[in-house]
RNA sequence: GGGCUCGUAGCUCAGCUGGUUAGAGCGCGCGCCUGAUAAGCGCGAGGUCGGCUGUUCAAGUCAGCCCGGGCCCA
């Protein structure tokens, strides 16, 4: 190979693994991330939030799309030149955390409050057990985050158990409680029996299953009517003995119907849409039942304390609840379980009565054979004993969806009647509403939908939870007087003459359980001893604080607060609507209101706040749209698509064949394999003593485990169970990853994720893109390009004026779109601009590339231009690629520190025109190949002419300067606009619907009619000359001008032609001696290139050729010597004939060739 | 049961304010090109736009109802 004339070279492209290591390296060794905060510091802010995950469970795919997401503006905005810091955060506090800790310490155990358990250990130790766990995965997260390349500031990372932090809560609810928005008060809330505490919306939107429960139809007698009965409804039978009141709709329509059944007639009473077959002896509205009394199917004991009766218990009542969507139309009512219940207790005085405590079990007053009975386990014993009784009218299985608790997914919840802390943000909700209505929803519907419908439902916050690990609430009750007071810091607490500070422990676990309930403080009103109220918070308040406490505001961070006070932006998954989206925006609607804001020096803010857009992402599921599980085995394991390799547990089964590896169905789908390619099976990760393995599909696997054939086991030396499986293919790495998130489908839909979809867009972006700058650097390093030395201006040569408008438009295309959010409609834009480099530019510049001189210099330069410009454009999709690309050409220090490319806001009027005109073009060489497969005739194989009629004549013009390209594309002589168009071509003119329907309404289809009935030649014609085309319309004639109409064009049957709405292309295929001679001139030089090829020769090596073959083959190639020497850098050419060994054609050839040694 | 959302080619998905050959990728079939080469490209087949009823000169697009999937909540 000859030497480069310089020292520069550029290297190619390695894999993406490779590739992403080297560039994770280099930003590590650069601080690139740092370098690119410092080089915005000072600029105007973008403020992000981050959502605070919680590291102790294992980061997810889900947990993947959101760093992608999160991290794609940042990068975007911060080469827009605005400053973006990116705190970390983590979630720390809260049930999870002391369920794990739980686990750990065996305190779990079905259907047992594990409160003891936990007092027992000693609250002092548990949190410290707490704050151990709390970073248990924290490895995991970190190398996951800087894997897909999410920038942010770990380092920095907020805490929320820190005290800082925890005192920002504290304040905040100080704020809330002096301002009568924090109360105590008794409400019907989920409970978790097992936890024993009340868990808020957010928490039980995470535990809903899907679960068959009893659905029963119960038969309560009327007093005074024997034989009469009301039917009542309820799938929660455990609820019976605690019922005190039936509720009907005084609007609705009920009826008396008698029934048989075991020879007795029975009357039941319930609405006329719902009741049962039978006679109907009376037909009543609901207000007439009103006031009728029933025996209750378990008559309390009033002396009991978990029983309350009012004069109106076992009564009907009037309820507004009451529907018939379900049900008999009369509801069984238990206030100590159930919402509407206890609001009708409060408005019909009913009592109540509660024989389910907060340990999920029946009480000492129950029914004997109740007592200490668990809550669902009691629902069959009921059942049986309303049966034994008569008292069941109807028995079936609901399949609903049912809460279970979030961390403990066996554990049903149950609503229960419970007194605790709550805040007032249902007196808040028009603010809270006004606040949504400024906020971008990405997508739009959240706004008004989901969120908008949850916060006009909303009741006030549940707050408080009676357990450990939490932010403890700061308020302090006089033992002797009662009175309350929130303090918002340990500060407040020591001016107050608090005592009993821990000041022996870490500053962190001071503020938390048990220590700072040792904190006592003097009664300001009676000089009593304050205790801390017991409670601990919701975690979701916590995280819903982060805008002020990341900062420790307002003890301390008061200018950071205000520099990133609200977020431009935020994103999470759909399930954080209730969640963190909800929290953040309550509490900021709550905290800081104009006035606040001045209270503490702030400029008022208004709405929205604590966020201005918020992308609202779908979930991750696998390629059937079903839920990823790692035990059901459907699962695309990251590592797999990072690193290429997966571990996994094993057993063996003989039953497969030797080289068969078994996983589950969806797994085997997922990776999608090819035809004959192997996983290596291996002890390690290297894969050193693999054996190949095709995958095939086995049910019944234990999670995260494959089948293995003894054999196999044996000789790839697997031992402990554990293996790895090793991907065939180059890893798509994190790049494609992203890529998948960002192209698929907009992020607010859920996404399949499949290994196949992944490679998908691997080769669609990647691959493609790397064969781009590989070709370049062939013939960048052969001709000795350096564009430090070489800078050419701008050239004239129309591919290189079209890939700059293209590339100009493209930079236009993803900045709007990114502006405004739009991560999909960007990575569109990408997607067809690099197939247009790669199949349009590069493909007809190919030529150029191989020569000398200036026009290979300015292909050269141009293409090296657009690539460092795309390299800008991906950077925030495919941060990693994007860097490899700028650095290797020779770009800069890093492509994160470049300014997005500027450009005009339009297109100038050449380019537009330029790229409409490509457009043409290419549009035109499609059709010319339809034409040409339709022919039978191959590309090489040069043909005399086409000939093109366009739609719009006046664009033929233009075209000119662009019809080589066709030529080349098409492989023919000559390219022309056909003289005798009518010959193989229909013209048809149809009106333009939208301009035309505005003005011509109901008479649009008199002129349709009219113009297909017309002759389309005539028409077009008309129109075109300036003259006008009159249409004869029922309400009077009008004329029509060329905005009027699309001209069409056809072709006609029977020609080789091949036609779309705005051109026809008509082949001559027609083959004369010359144009064969010259087909098998190529013929000749594409064998000798193959040869070349077979030979593995460098690009510049020199070869001698003898050829043999007929006569002719000698006179093609004696005909086009020159072009055969040029083309396949021949220095001899010896032709002869010869009878050949070969077959060209149907000619007889041969072939020898020999590489010339270069002597330099 | 309610709310939200989705239903477009075999699969995965686009389709702006209603406008006339409904698009892309993958897969499939056929073919091409090979000095980007264990890649690349083209062409083609394939769709009653879930169903019904409306509104309109005109409906994949708007409205109502129904069917089916998903999410959220009772």
């Amino acid at each position: 190979m000859s030497s480069p004339s310089h020292d520069k070279r550029f290297d190619e492209l390695p894999s993406a693994v490779e590739l992403e290591e080297e560039v994770l390296a280099y930003w590590r060794e650069n601080d690139i991330f740092g370098q690119s905060l410092q080089k915005t510091a000072g600029c105007p802010r973008f403020v992000f939030y981050e959502g605070p995950p919680t590291a102790n469970g294992t980061p997810h795919n889900g947990h993947v799309l959101t760093r992608v997401i999160k991290d794609l503006f940042p990068r975007y905005k911060t080469m827009r030149g605005f400053h973006v810091d990116r705190k970390a955060g983590w979630d720390t506090h809260g049930l999870p955390v002391e369920i794990e800790v739980e686990k750990q310490l065996g305190m779990r155990a079905k259907g047992r409050n594990s409160r003891e358990a936990v007092l027992a250990y000693g609250l002092d130790n548990f949190a410290k057990r707490c704050v151990e766990s709390v970073f248990k995965y924290t490895a995991e997260w970190e190398e996951l985050t800087e894997k897909v390349g999410f920038w942010v500031d770990l380092d920095q990372a907020y805490v929320t158990y820190h005290r800082s932090y925890v005192e920002s809560v504290w304040w905040a609810l100080t704020e809330l409680f002096d301002r009568g928005l924090l109360y105590q008060g008794k409400k019907v809330v989920w409970w978790w029996p097992e936890g024993g505490t009340a868990l808020s919306a957010g928490e039980v939107g995470e535990g809903y299953r899907e679960v068959d429960d009893p659905s029963i139809t119960v038969r309560l007698p009327v007093v005074g009517r024997p034989d009469t009965y009301l039917l009542a409804w309820t799938t929660t039978p455990w609820t019976l003995p605690s019922n005190v009141a039936l509720a009907v709709g005084p609007d609705l329509d009920y009826v008396f119907v008698e029934i048989e059944e075991d020879g007795r007639t029975l009357t039941v009473i319930a609405a006329e849409a719902l009741a049962p077959e039978g006679k109907v002896v009376e037909r009543v509205k609901g207000r007439d039942l009103v006031g009728l009394r029933y025996t209750p199917l378990y008559p309390p004991d009033p002396a009991s304390s978990h029983v309350d009766l009012h004069p109106r218990a076992f009564e009907v009542v009037a309820g507004s609840h009451v529907s018939l969507d379900a049900g008999t139309g009369i509801v069984h009512t238990a206030p100590a379980y159930g919402e509407d219940d206890y609001q009708l207790r409060l408005d019909a005085g009913l009592g109540i009565i509660d024989l389910v405590g907060p340990d999920g079990r029946f009480v000492d007053d129950s029914p004997e054979w109740l007592r200490g009975r668990y809550f669902k386990d009691a629902d069959k014993y009921i059942i049986d004993d309303l049966k034994r009784r008569g008292l069941l009218h109807w028995r079936g299985t609901i399949r609903h969806s049912y809460p279970f608790s979030p961390r403990s997914k066996d554990d049903p919840l149950l609503q229960l009647a419970r007194p605790g802390w709550f805040i007032r943000t249902s007196a808040f909700k028009d603010e809270a509403l006004a606040n949504n209505a400024r906020v971008n929803w990405l997508p739009e519907h959240i706004k008004e939908g989901r969120f908008g419908d949850f916060l006009r439902n909303n009741v006030d916050w549940a707050l408080s939870r009676e357990r450990f690990w939490g932010t403890p609430l700061p308020i302090w009750t006089c033992e002797r007087c009662d009175h309350q007071r929130a303090f918002p810091s340990m500060a407040a607490l020591a001016e107050a003459g608090a005592q009993g500070f821990a000041d022996d422990v870490d500053e962190h676990l001071q503020v938390h359980r048990p220590w700072i309930d040792r904190v006592t403080v003097p009664c300001a009103e009676c000089g009593g001893t304050m205790h801390r109220a017991i409670e601990v918070i919701d975690c979701w308040f916590d995280s819903g604080c982060m805008p002020f406490a990341q900062w420790g505001f307002p003890h301390q961070g008061v200018e950071e607060f205000k520099q990133s006070f609200p977020a431009d932006f935020i994103s999470e998954a759909v399930d954080q609507t209730r969640g963190w989206f909800y929290s953040l925006l309550m509490i900021s609607t709550l905290l800081f209101d104009d006035e606040t804001c001045r209270r503490y020096g702030i400029e008022p803010v208004g709405y929205p706040r604590p966020y201005r857009s918020c992308i609202v992402l779908g979930h991750v599921s696998d390629m059937d749209g079903k839920k990823e599980s790692k035990s059901v085995g459907n699962y695309t394991s990251p590592h797999l698509v990072l690193r290429g390799r997966m571990q996994m547990h094993f057993i063996t089964d003989d039953t497969l064949q030797r080289g068969e590896v078994g996983m589950t169905p969806a797994a085997v789908r997922s990776v999608d394999l090819g035809r004959n390619e192997r996983m290596t099976l291996a002890a390690g990760t290297e894969g050193i003593g693999g054996v190949p393995v095709a995958l095939v599909p086995r049910t019944g696997l234990p999670r995260e485990t494959i089948a293995v054939h003894p054999e196999d086991a044996a000789a790839a030396g697997l031992r402990d169970g554990r293996c790895f499986l090793i991907a065939p293919f180059d890893p798509p790495g994190a790049d494609a990853f992203r890529w998948l998130f960002y192209a698929s489908n907009p992020p607010w839909t859920n996404t399949r994720l499949s290994m196949r979809a992944i490679r998908e867009g691997q080769r669609e972006l990647h691959l493609r893109l790397a064969n781009v700058y590989n070709f370049f650097t062939i013939y960048a390093n052969l001709a000795g390009f350096d564009p430090t030395r070489d800078v050419v201006r701008p050239s004239d040569q129309v591919l290189d004026r079209w890939i700059r408008a293209q590339t100009d438009q493209l930079v236009r295309e993803v900045q709007a779109n990114l502006d405004a959010l739009r991560i999909y409609e960007a990575a569109q834009a990408i997607r067809t601009y690099v197939d247009g480099l790669s199949n349009w530019y590069v493909r007809r510049s190919r030529s150029r590339f191989w020569g000398e001189g200036a026009d290979t210099l300015a292909a050269l330069w141009t293409l090296f231009d657009v690539l460092r410009t795309l390299s800008k454009v991906l950077a925030p999709f495919t941060p990693f690629l994007a860097e490899a690309l700028f650095l290797r050409l020779g770009g800069g220090e890093s492509v994160h520190l470049q300014d997005w490319p500027d450009v005009a806001p339009e297109p100038d009027a050449a380019s537009r025109a330029l790229l409409e005109d490509m457009a043409l073009v290419r549009e035109i060489c499609s059709l010319g190949l339809a034409a040409r497969a339709r022919v039978g005739v191959k590309v090489r194989q040069p043909l005399r002419a086409v000939e093109l009629v366009l739609a719009q004549p006046d664009r033929a013009e233009r075209l000119k300067p662009l019809l080589s390209l066709v030529a080349d594309e098409l492989n023919v002589r000559e390219v022309h606009f056909s003289d005798r168009a009518e010959d193989f071509v229909e013209f048809r003119v149809k009106p333009d619907y939208p301009r035309l329907g505005r003005r011509l309404g109901k008479q649009m289809k008199a002129c349709a009619r009219a113009l297909a009935a017309a002759d389309g030649a005539e028409v077009r014609r008309a129109v075109l000359s300036g003259e006008g085309y009159a249409v004869e319309l029922p309400e009077g004639t009008i004329r029509l001008g060329p905005e009027d109409v699309v001209l069409e064009v056809v072709a006609r049957e029977g020609f080789q032609a091949a036609g779309s709405a705005s051109a026809v292309v008509a082949l001559h295929a027609d083959l004369d001696e010359d144009l064969r001679q010259e087909g098998l001139a190529r013929e000749v030089i594409n064998r000798i290139q193959g040869a070349r090829k077979e030979l593995d020769l460098a690009y510049s090596t020199r070869i001698r050729v003898r050829l043999g073959g007929d006569a002719a083959v000698v006179a093609a190639a004696e005909r086009f010597r020159e072009r055969i020497a040029a083309e396949t850098l021949a220095v001899e050419l010896e032709i002869v004939e010869e009878p050949g060994s070969e077959e060209l054609d149907g000619h007889p050839f041969s072939l020898d060739l020999t590489p010339v040694v270069d002597l330099a």
